[in-house]
RNA sequence: CGGGACGUAGCGCAGCUUGGUAGCGCGCAGCGUUCGGGACGCUGAGGUCGCGGGUUCAAAUCCCGCCGUCCCGACCA
């Protein structure tokens, strides 16, 4: 490609609205121009990267037995409401909808559950045919919250999304392995330093999950991991070893005044115990029942958890009037004492002793609280977020917590989607069954964002090649030497010649915007030809992941950078 | 949805407090010089000051409403 004709107009100053670097970089290189927010265009730079991701993950979804399909973009809202999900997701706004000509309801497909379920089930009725994993590389739509920093949260996004249908958990299990490593496969070939953690399932359901996740700064979610390694998961569905029972003196129940003090940070403040000593209650109805909640004071709820714990019954968060209603004292509650008021604690709470708690009693904390002689808990329950430096659940060495983006996420979902729309096969018994479903998503246009994320530094976007829009620009560094015009579409066609995909900067620029323009781009190897070089026989080569710069002789410049590039990272 | 900020030329910004001629840098066009790390000089083009309403003799500037964009939070295949 000739520079002086792609369509591409770097920007030399940083976008107003852009913050997160890959949002930053994919503007400046002129990857991507924003439309409105969360949705992009992608310029010839930008579709050129995107389309490589899109071949790997297309090579390894084939490598593992699945096959491609596209399914509409536009959906029924029939199927969904059979789910039960038209509610969750167009009711609660995250699904663009629409009305045909008729009135009929559609939607803009966030996902495809809906999609491929029935559409397997009416083409395959045996066990026979079974299994087979279908997939499809496809613009998805979210009416996002709050998209934010450029590919990382958009409202209209490239997703890979692949679909299994076993006869049963083995078969499931079997398939969900397959993908685990060819999203191994795709990743790595991407150029993206990743762990695959265990995750919340989320809206979609279903029983085991994991995240791929590739560590950044700007990263929505956080992680825990132990030292090592043999345990990660989301901060969402993260547990930790469990403190062993605490024994030992207990101090004697003390009264004390702590007016307008109604929060923890307030307590520890006035009367500076340690927040961990701290004995939090939080007021829920589940299932219409009132429930405390107890875990150490330096512990938020994590609401997965609390959720899956109280599992079916609805969990509701006390409001200010329930409080009233109950006879409780907003911000002075304590386990001590409480009659008809189901108690659950964390296993922390085992844990400690002497704790710091509310009275019951406006204005007023006691401290000294212990379990057994002062309350006594209805159940243990693990509900506490996961802090940095707790047990690892299996091997006890001390858990980091890191910040990352999803970039995948692959579920096993059993017959959560098979069995409400009726997509059922005939086993080898004759009994009709509903197909055993695992679906696997890959955040395409994520996954471009993620790289840059990796890999970037002041100059721009260093590409690892795999992904680079071109793997070789060849840098015409002067605009009035002849010999080094000619000598730069000498090497620009000799590369070609040998399929290196090579742009050439024939622009009428100078050469310090070229060098620039390159680095920002991120060419992995550009080829400097100039007029000092031409005329002492030599052109010079550049990697652009290391800086490192190499002097060839004219004529071995093509197989040099050939061979440069060919040790690129 | 709650909180905050911003919206002035293609891009980045100043001007707004204290109302009165719309400005700077980059980019763009022409000419000349220069030619291996975002060149220099001269000349020039380019703006419904987000939109609507109000106050005023007069609004980019003050007031109200709306729209858009970003950030924090809530939410989140």
């Amino acid at each position: 490609m000739r520079l002086s004709e792609l369509f591409a107009r770097t920007l030399r100053e940083d976008p107003a609205e852009a913050e997160a670097p890959s949002h930053r970089l994919l503007l400046r290189a002129a990857f991507m121009r924003q439309l409105i927010s969360g949705v992009y265009t992608f310029l010839p730079l930008g579709l050129r990267t995107l389309r490589k991701i899109e071949r790997i993950v297309r090579e390894e979804m084939d490598a593992a037995g699945a096959q491609e399909v596209r399914m509409p973009a536009i959906v029924p809202s029939e199927p969904w409401k059979v789910t039960g999900r038209w509610d969750a997701y167009a009711a609660e706004e995250l699904m663009f909808t629409l009305r045909d000509r008729s009135g009929r309801e559609l939607g803009l497909g966030p996902t495809h559950e809906e999609i491929v379920t029935p559409l397997v089930a009416q083409e395959y009725e045996s066990y026979r045919d079974l299994p087979v994993n279908l997939y499809q590389i496809q613009w998805k739509y979210r009416d996002e919250a709050r998209p934010k920093s450029g590919l990382l949260r958009g409202r209209e996004f490239l997703m890979k999304d692949a679909y299994s249908f076993d006869r049963d958990v083995e078969g499931l299990r079997v398939s969900y392995q397959k993908m685990i490593h060819a999203y191994d496969a795709i990743f790595s070939r991407c150029g993206l330093a990743f762990l695959v953690v265990e995750a919340d399932p989320g809206l979609i359901g279903g029983d085991e999950n994991h995240e791929f996740m590739a560590p950044a700064d700007v990263g929505e979610d956080l992680f825990v991991r132990c030292e090592r390694h043999d345990y990660a998961a989301n901060v969402e569905a993260a547990t930790t070893g469990i403190p062993a029972e605490a024994f030992g003196e207990m101090d004697p129940v003390e009264e004390v005044h702590t007016p307008d003090r109604p929060s923890i940070r307030d307590v520890v403040e006035l009367l500076d115990v340690p927040a961990d000593r701290m004995l939090k209650t939080m007021g829920y109805e589940v299932g219409g029942r009132l429930t405390v909640v107890l875990l150490p004071g330096d512990r938020e709820v994590n609401e997965g958890k609390l959720r899956r714990a109280f599992a079916p019954d609805e969990v509701r968060m006390l409001e200010d009037a329930d409080f009233e209603r109950h006879g409780l004292v907003k911000g002075y509650v304590g386990p001590q004492g409480l009659d008809g008021v189901v108690v659950v604690a964390d296993h922390r709470v085992r844990g400690g002793l002497n704790w710091v708690t509310g009275a019951n009693k406006v204005d007023h904390h006691v401290t000294g609280v212990n379990l057994g002689r002062d309350f006594s808990a209805d159940r243990f329950e693990d509900i506490a977020s996961v802090l940095e430096g707790d047990p690892c659940p299996r091997c006890g060495s001390s858990l980091t917590i890191g910040r990352s983006i999803e970039v995948g996420h692959t579920f096993q979902l059993g017959s959560k989607y098979s069995e409400p729309l009726g997509a059922t096969f005939v086993d080898q018994d004759g009994a009709e069954r509903p197909f055993v479903m695992g679906c696997y998503g890959i955040g395409i246009s994520r996954v471009l964002a993620a790289v840059i994320e990796q890999h970037n530094d002041e100059g721009g976007i260093v590409w690892p090649k795999a992904l680079a829009p071109f793997g070789v620009v060849v840098i015409v560094a002067t605009r009035d030497h002849e010999g080094a015009v000619a000598e730069g579409e000498r090497i620009y066609a000799e590369l070609r010649a040998q399929d290196v995909e090579v742009a050439l900067d024939d622009r009428d620029e100078t050469a310090g915007v070229k060098f620039a323009d390159a680095d920002l781009v991120g060419y992995p190897v550009q080829i400097v030809v100039g007029k000092r070089g031409v005329e002492a026989g030599t052109v010079d080569l550049k990697l652009r992941a290391t800086g490192e710069r190499t002097l060839a002789p004219l004529a071995e410049g093509t197989q040099t950078a050939v061979d440069l590039l060919a040790a690129a990272p």
